[in-house]
DNA sequence: GTCTATATAACGATAGAC
DNA sequence: GTCTATCGTTATATAGAC
């Protein structure tokens, strides 16, 4: 179950195209390169940074030439664009699907469940993420709006109107299922339980727990 | 009320130091350049991060040049050094704390009200090192240790044989706190209103709140 | 798809004058 | 305390052969 770790950053329509186009019988499939290129980066992005990490690095344990990065790359962003994709999408998704909920305390407990998901299932590129949260500051809009993401979620929980201490509860639910798992992820042997004792938490703090006024 | 979010890293004797020396009647003290270095180098740092800040920025915007800068410090690293020197120590002092009262529910209000203080007086310092993580594990053992102070904390919050969900409740209080104070922080007018809403919800998330059992 | 070779630029840090 | 000048290194990125 320590599987859902892994980088997981290939969209539904590469997968696909994948599945159409791929008859060898080798074990390296075409875009395989890309996706090693990705799993290299993603680990060293997390433990030395982007900024200190050089491409130079990531071709070296590749055993390929810097050169070779630009075939499948435009740009040394534009690897760090292709890791947080899916988990924007997957941000936004969730934030639209708040939106078009009534705020109920069911709604809560399951946008906070889901959340929980999101952050277990991309664990890796959810790491890199909060190791490098300056840098996204100097990148394009599209990596820039993740540094959002928190606010917008908390804007569609609680109500527009709502007191300090309500919208105070929320963010502090969502840094506690983030900080929480960041810290506890690599400390536990199953991540399933971790992940349903964060979200039981999660909701408790949010005062959304079944039988409670929402 | 708002001058809490200033950089706060002089040191008790350096206070002290400049008592007994600074007869001068201008503005600009003999440690000025120095504390200006500082201030510069922590919105630098907190913005485009520590590697994508360069000495040749910080000196521009102090208006003198790179080289400048190696009178007052040793090298870019022993700035950062530092700045967070400061919060380092607050941070091992709570511990110690924490170590030497026992585990009852008062002591978890205690220590966390005296966390929350802690963020919020070194506002600017706390950011920085939130924002740059991933280099920090790059760095001299002194600045590494800063990453373990959560954990440590934890240990000394809650029993050694605590179960899973008591372990990850404290952490993701922690989490709660930071998160909450550097998303909300500037967005809301009153700061010391921000820092008892979460020291609140903080005490309501662990559980310690006066009346309840410990 | 990967290579060699190179362009171009910036970095941290130091030497030594003033 | 700050300057000019520079050293040595590394970085991202590209051109063009294979």
């Amino acid at each position: 179950m320590n599987d859902i770790a892994e980088v997981r950053v290939a969209t539904a329509a590469d997968a696909q195209a994948d599945v159409r186009t791929d008859t060898r019988t080798d074990a390296r499939s075409r875009t395989d390169t890309r996706a090693r290129i990705q799993q290299i980066a993603v680990e060293l992005f997390t433990s030395r940074g982007y900024e200190g990490t050089s491409l130079r690095e990531i071709a070296e344990r590749l055993g390929v030439t810097k050169a070779a990065l630009y075939y499948h790359f435009r740009s040394k962003e534009d690897i760090i664009q292709s890791l947080v994709e899916d988990y924007q999408g997957q941000m936004d998704a969730l934030i639209d699907l708040a939106r078009s909920e009534p705020r109920t305390a069911k709604t809560r407990r399951e946008i906070l469940d889901r959340y929980v998901d999101i952050v277990a299932e991309r664990d890796q590129v959810f790491r890199m993420l909060h190791q490098n949260q300056a840098v996204l500051n100097t990148m394009a809009s599209a990596v820039r709006t993740l540094k959002t993401a928190p606010r917008r979620l908390v804007d569609q929980l609680v109500e527009p109107d709502a007191p300090l201490r309500e919208r105070a509860r929320m963010m502090m639910v969502l840094g506690a299922i983030s900080v929480g798992w960041m810290y506890l992820a690599d400390q536990v042997p199953d991540r399933h339980e971790l992940s349903e004792v964060v979200s039981g938490l999660a909701s408790e703090f949010a005062r959304c727990e079944p039988g409670l006024p929402g």
